[in-house]
DNA sequence: AAAAGGAAATGAAAGAAATCGAAAGTGCAT
DNA sequence: ATGCACTTTCGATTTCTTTCATTTCCTTTT
């Protein structure tokens, strides 16, 4: 840790409180030799960071304030096919290039994919899911924009609302939709009827059309078809996809991706 | 840095606000030998830009805010003045009828409503920020409509969309609306100009304007005008708001409600 | 468990820098 | 010239940091 040359009060106290958030605990005298200043004006600081509620007071020291975190706590949903929706995600946000748009929908793998985001840059992600745009909130160089609606509690995703009045159409340029299930007969398939409105929307603005399956969901159908296989440009699945599905869309010109998971 | 020759005041604040928003720090004596003025002039500047929330003020110089998310995070904004916001809260929360459609906007003291509102039936709540709209739906017979639009990262809100596409027109019983600054001669003032316009699409759809401020904002002028008292019809906030201007604006037909905290 | 030793915290005071308030000065426009 | 807005001067006050003496807290030893 290099040394810091004399600043304002307010920034040293900035640079302290950012410092214990990173450490979790120093030392009045780490402090002290580090901003070279005396201790007692250390203390003032950790003080009145300590009084402000932000950092917890020790002999000699301090702490970083847990309870102070400033997390919204998702309710945490157990996920099938963790692993498998990982790695899907995670090729999927290999498509994803610096500068790009891309529509993330509500579905569990396409959130995935925003870990995989932080190394980009630039990039705008437009999406309709409360905790994906929380999630991307702590990324530095990412833009977001959520779409509005009405809240569906079970999922925190945003239903009942055009994204056409919050962009000018057709400047997504990649979409990453979920599905329920996935048929040669019956194509892509969701429960929610409000939810495939969203899906749908975002499909007609976006240029390409990734659609992020595991595969489980080969073979299903469920309530009402949100796409057929004309309008989706790639899908990403796991190994365990029907090999003769995958071969007889591959036929009719989507690309299908099988990602293979580690154990 | 080459030397500024003299200018009208306007003109060298302007310059002073995008210099600090450049190099995020600056002290008085750099100013002075940049504008070659003196000090006591640059102070009032420094001073002027700081009580319209442009800047903060440190001793010896002043420091940007704003962008950098480590500032007044949205968590910390919550905890001044916690015991009057959550009184103001309460009283603005009994206006609240079953079945009304009401706005809450991003100020801290409109999110300290929602505890309150768990008692009323049917009600809709819109607003435009994240953590408001994650709290009520914890809610169940709460139904919430979230704004769209862009995040803004230090206050988890939602700028940049128009209301009008979420909603028909009109169909806002009441808002709830906070400010930074309240005088009688600016009327309500804020920081951000993006939050302005929400704030400003809000209140022009509602029925009844209700604004909640702590005794703090009184006197205060921001950079913005976002509504004349002509557009508001209950003032909310705490004892320690100065008796003359709550004299004026009952003369002017402002309902102003001065709300007792217990300590 | 009590006492000693040392490190850390506190309070008071002092010095330097920055700030504030009020009065005086400047320059521009009428 | 007069008024007005802005700037400066100057002394009083405040803020910040440090020093030093004293007290408190923690650890180790007995």
């Amino acid at each position: 840790m290099k040394e810091i040359e004399s600043a304002f009060v307010e920034e040293r106290r900035n640079r302290i409180l950012s410092i214990i958030r990173e450490k979790r605990r120093i030392t009045v005298k780490e402090l002290g030799r580090l901003f070279t200043i005396s201790d007692v004006t250390i203390r003032q600081d950790l003080n009145a960071l300590s009084s402000a509620g932000l950092i917890v007071r020790t002999h000699g020291g301090a702490l970083y304030m847990e309870n102070n975190s400033e997390e919204l706590p998702f309710p945490l949903r157990r996920q099938k096919k963790k692993k498998e929706k990982e790695t899907i995600a995670e090729a999927a946000a290999e498509f994803v290039k610096d500068g790009e748009v891309i529509y993330l929908d509500s579905s569990s793998t396409a959130s995935f994919m925003v870990p995989y985001l932080a190394e980009k840059h630039e990039i705008t992600v437009i999406t309709n899911n409360i905790e994906t745009a929380y999630q991307l909130s702590k990324l530095p160089q990412v833009s977001i924009i959520l779409s509005g609606g009405m809240v569906r509690k079970e999922t925190f995703s945003l239903v009942d609302a055009p994204l056409s009045c919050i962009l000018p159409e057709g400047n997504i340029s990649k979409a990453f939709l979920g599905a329920w299930g996935l048929s040669l007969k019956e194509g892509l398939t969701d429960v929610n009827l409000k939810e495939i409105a969203v899906k749908r929307d975002a499909l007609l603005r976006a240029k390409r059309v990734f659609v992020l399956v595991d595969s489980t969901k080969w073979g299903r159908v469920s309530f009402k078809n949100f796409a057929g296989f004309n309008e989706v440009d790639i899908i990403i699945t796991d190994a365990g996809a029907p090999v003769d599905t995958i071969r007889a869309l591959t036929n009719r010109g989507v690309k299908v991706i099988t990602v293979k998971v580690q154990h």
